[in-house]
DNA sequence: ACCTGAACACCGTTCAAGT
DNA sequence: ACCTGAACACCGTTCAAGT
């Protein structure tokens, strides 16, 4: 510990500057700073050029943290429905709905990253493209289910799957920039509300 | 005009050059190109520093670009209700979600300054604060409408126009990221599959 | 009044060099 | 291999000056 404390000095390199740099960027965002190349590196405490090591350039570090972002999405939603397990699809949708608002609520400016035009006209990423797949597979599992359950209309799944998707991203969204206000505690019975005319137009008659 | 083109070079003031500068950055977006401040100034062939004559800084600039994009999306909306005038409640709804959507569409640039952060996160501008409770007001008229005829659910209306809105908007904002993907042409059907199911929601039973 | 020039404090990125 | 220094071409914005 002592012999590591004092080659602190001796080296210019991290170790591990890849990490180190993503965690950085993690914590300029979280703290709704600008999240710039030579801001990371500062934090870092090294040149801004040093990045260039590791990251093609700023987008493809913005990536690496919005990969970050997406498996967290994807834990929420995965833990809403494991605690609506043995709740009606209705139910079920509802929770990934929750979910889904209240991490973009909870961390906006990762949420603007992954879902912002600069990761998402680049086509470079694919783990990106993988992850977002991932999550639309946990919504269309959902609705099959409620449709296999003869509870949901059966409609083209990709449609359904896609409306909820907009419904969800559209409310973050419009909360995220501020023309729809609630306050925290509220967001989830908001949501139920938002998605109410959307779930019971799922209904089969 | 021959004095006229004659004195073009003897005075370096444009006449109009607020209105020049805001023509210019339409064009800029027009052409999806990147709007700043410089760039604007570039084209009407001025200094950049004459910019602050007229607007405060680029937010402002950017307030009065927004402004025209809202004026435009009032018509569009309000067309589209023409359009469907004798139209029930669920077909004039849909209208105005297929109104939406295009325009958002066919103005990406224009649509993305308009719901950005920078110009949402700004309390200066009331105009635009204006113009969207506007949109707000045509939204709700109808959806008041459906439910004063008995056909749609009597449920808090603020609600079911956020729903609307976010629906709408999250199917433009997911469409301008690439992450649905549709030809022009399909747009209005595949804007209708979309609503398909909040409209069914809204029906009274 | 209205516009300009030079300067400042930031960007991301490139090139050539240091250890 | 890994990191740095100096430079380039951009930003928006401020200050003091020109007509």
């Amino acid at each position: 510990m002592p012999t590591r404390a004092r080659k602190k000095r001796e080296t210019y390199h991290h170790g591990d500057l890849s990490n180190a740099l993503v965690a950085a960027a993690l914590e300029v965002i979280a703290k709704e700073e600008q999240l710039t190349l030579r801001e990371v590196s500062r934090r870092v405490g090294v040149n801004h050029r040093a990045v260039y090591r590791h990251f093609a350039d700023l987008t493809a570090l913005l990536a690496a943290v919005a990969e970050q972002g997406y498996r967290q999405l994807l834990v929420a939603l995965e833990d809403a429905l494991a605690s609506a397990k043995k709740a009606p699809p209705e139910k079920r949708m509802e929770a990934l709905a929750c979910a889904y608002v209240a991490f973009a609520i909870d961390h906006p400016a990762h949420y603007r990253i992954m879902f912002g035009r600069r990761l998402n006209e680049d086509g470079r990423f694919n783990v990106l493209e993988d992850l977002v797949l991932k999550a639309f597979t946990i919504i269309d599992t959902e609705v099959a289910a409620g449709i296999e359950s003869g509870k949901f209309v059966s409609r083209p799944r990709r449609e359904l799957v896609f409306a909820f998707w907009s419904l969800a991203h559209g409310f973050a969204s419009l909360t995220l920039v501020r023309r729809i206000k609630v306050k925290r505690v509220l967001v989830d019975p908001y949501v139920r509300q938002i998605v109410a005319p959307f779930i019971a137009g799922l209904r089969a008659l």
